[in-house]
DNA sequence: GGTAGAATGGACTGCACGGTCCAGACGAAG
DNA sequence: CTTCGTCTGGACCGTGCAGTCCATTCTACC
């Protein structure tokens, strides 16, 4: 029964908790899961094998789920405030370049891909954390679209869900093709594509009754 | 220096290396590349250890990019002969189906992906694996398109370069979610939107000259 | 049918890394 | 100022697993 937290948090102790995690996930971008120890960890963070054991009794699947969580959060942070106003053209055109600007500078490391990728199919929490992280994003999206029909820039009929599915498909697909071969034309071509796809969708609905 | 083959191969030898090959893809796929041992290999193929590195002087990462190769292999192949030939939407219709059902099967188990978050971006060998997959990949659907443009159910001057990136992200990302989340929803929502998408820029065309 | 080289078996090694333990410093509360 | 519980340091352990070595058997070729 894996319980939220572990003993009593001084304040001291929620810093350093939060001070590994941080330093965890920046070890686990660069070296890959596969290759990061304990001990890269306990360097970067400056923490003590006890330290690390402390605060997450679960060992090491426990501090990656952790960091997953950590970085889930942070994927839709960094889209924000785009992501959450999407409620024109310009809009949606202002968050495609956030998101493509926030996987090229990330380069070629996936914190999250590889992360469930170990701990993985495995264990119910990692899988939980993606599957909550897909959920939100793909609200956003859909929120999104909503709005453009309330504008009447969307067909009312629109199924937005769908349309929001195969977007975010488009992009995780873009990111993931980014993470091997180092070239963001794809997660380009499937954002520009898939918002074109969209505008076109509603192109000449102005002059649709009210 | 990674020469291609080990040393000379007697029709036994190939036989072996073959089927540790396969034994080795077999348990890749269902123990996940961080869990797979060396011993694991050996008890599916029943063979020695000193075979393996008989057959792989470089050890694992040279067996999981022997691997990788095979498994990249593996997926466009299932994809015949649909992919092949895509001349007419029905056939693009039959290879829709034909991916759906090959992931779906495969389940949530990704014999790529996770192999190359392994030996991953540090060797050359396994990026350079995974991009030839893509590049085979988009060209074929590139070329589908193309077929559809001579046959003049597509504008001749659409970006087919560009439209095949888009539609391949979005098959990535959907097999990437399938993955991560077990559901398929999303794979079959990016391929048909982008059929659709596709269908769609090529409605009334048939009146264009000639 | 003999020999060179490939193919196989399996014991052995080394060590990296996750995890445990205890001893001691620090901080909060009465 | 005492006391209790959190926080930290670091030595220590066990082992799982990649990789090595040599001895033996099989295969091809003359």
């Amino acid at each position: 029964m894996p319980n939220g937290t572990t003993p009593k948090l001084t304040a001291k102790g929620k810093a350093t908790r939060g001070r590994i995690v941080e330093g965890a996930a920046a070890v686990l971008r660069e070296r890959g899961v596969g290759a990061a120890t304990l001990e890269d960890v306990m360097a970067r963070t400056r923490a003590s094998k006890s330290q690390l054991f402390h605060y997450f009794p679960g060992g090491k699947d426990e501090l990656l789920l952790a960091v997953a969580q950590f970085e889930a959060d942070q994927v839709l942070e960094d889209q924000q405030p785009y992501l959450g106003r999407l409620d024109s053209w310009e809009a949606w055109q202002h968050w495609r370049d956030a998101v493509v600007a926030r996987y090229e500078q990330q380069g070629d490391q996936c914190p999250l891909g590889s992360l469930f990728h170990q701990v993985g199919r495995a264990t119910p929490g990692a899988r939980a954390i993606v599957v909550e992280l897909m959920r939100r994003w793909q609200d956003a999206l859909a929120a999104g679209m909503r709005e453009q029909q309330a504008a009447g820039r969307l067909p009312s009929d629109l199924d937005v869900d769908t349309r929001a599915a195969a977007l975010l498909a488009g992009i995780q697909g873009g990111v993931s093709i980014l993470l091997s071969t180092g070239e963001s034309d794809h997660l380009r071509a499937a954002l520009d594509q898939g918002i074109a796809d969209l505008r076109r969708t509603g192109e000449g609905l102005a002059l649709s009754p009210r």
